[in-house]
DNA sequence: CCGTTTTTTAAACAGTTGGTTAAAAATATA
DNA sequence: TATATTTTTAACCAACTGTTTAAAAAACGG
């Protein structure tokens, strides 16, 4: 018997490092992104975990390994989330169509990831970047989408060269201005663009723009 | 005799209240640019100016105080930078094209600006935003573009029944995103649209992309 | 059962934070 | 001249910052 069969009483703690651990990172999670890197307060994450302050640095080392870290997760999260895409049997367009609506969803249902994201950016490079966190990742994103476009220009729908890597650097910019934007776009123009009609509107027209940007 | 025709030696120092403002202001900009709200440090804000930190808290009270006239005189300044524009005697497609290409380069060459747009959307609305900086001084760029399209339209060139605010909001998302998400997306896929050739060819791809989104 | 390692608790640490205060000097205004 | 405004200097503060020390408690390995 290696494991006892019962707790004496219902109140009885287990230990259980890795849920300390992945309790921890939830919560700095939610923080790193709602206040950025320096409007964090390891005190606070602290008080929001169901353990101690001790624990953080017992698991992560410091504020900063623990920020890579919350990083880090965050981008394996989102790209899992976007293997669940499924393009099977579609034509170029309707494919390329399928693949921008869901990058715009997708976004748009990630606010925490797209704030991690913004923080990383407001950085730039000091000291704070896990540059590696974003290299390999990324990479599937654009063959992908590299294949899709080349079936396109094979159908003859597509035209012929333009760069992938400049087209999705179009799809991104507008799926993720959705989101990194929405504050200060709102304050100035009003939050009809943001109900749930404006945004499946919006998503239409960013669907065409970029159909009509690679159309023959 | 109004004023002292000479100074007594090279160093007497004359008062000078909006210039010591002035001067705050910009070290200020440059460092909530750079750093965020809750990284910038008053400290470092007086270190940096040709005053102490006695004079910001004289004449802006505190910090947030501080960072709001920051925000309030960054946008003012954009905005007049916006009015550079001139479109006369162009035709509509004309018209629209130098309006994206001016847009992009100019938030081009505003990415301090942009960073506190970055800062503020991070902080959402918590009790910093300065909403009425936003609210009316946005209302040119919308009415320009408004009229322009009418005008396609009008010449049977563009389409009818596209959203003015949703066209705004394409064309800036492409322009904000070259800009705040730099860091990451070179990062991610290699530096090669940044450079001074990839930019102007990036911008020509915008230009395209929203012609053609507009086009019959 | 005992010794070792891992996990947790609790408190304290040294440095920095935004913000304040006091007093005096310099300049301007009347 | 008297008065108000602007600037300098310098010390001070309590609260908070990220981090560490010390040691107990629990689990593990034999």
């Amino acid at each position: 018997m290696n494991k006892p069969l019962s707790s004496k009483s219902s109140s009885a703690k287990k230990r259980n490092p890795e849920a300390v651990k992945a309790n921890i990172l939830r919560v700095a999670t939610e923080e790193f992104a709602t206040s950025g890197y320096a409007g964090a307060r390891v005190n606070v994450i602290a008080e929001k975990t169901d353990t101690s302050k001790r624990m953080i640095y017992y698991y992560f080392g410091d504020k900063k390994e623990l920020y890579r870290t919350v990083l880090e997760a965050a981008y394996r999260d989102i790209r899992l989330g976007e293997q669940q895409l499924l393009l099977n049997d579609l034509n170029s367009e309707q494919a390329l169509r399928s693949l921008v609506a869901f990058t715009f969803e997708h976004q748009r249902n990630n606010p925490q990831f797209i704030r991690l994201v913004m923080i990383e950016n407001i950085h730039e490079g000091r000291n704070l970047i896990a540059k590696e966190a974003f290299e390999e990742v990324n990479n599937p994103a654009i063959v992908r989408l590299g294949e899709i476009y080349q079936l396109g220009v094979d159908e003859g729908i597509f035209r012929s060269g333009i760069s992938v890597i400049e087209l999705h650097w179009l799809i991104s910019s507008a799926c993720f201005f959705n989101n990194s934007n929405r504050s200060t776009f709102s304050a100035a123009f009003g939050n009809d663009l943001f109900t749930e009609e404006g945004q499946s509107h919006l998503n239409l027209q960013v669907q065409e723009m970029i159909l009509r940007f690679v159309a023959n």
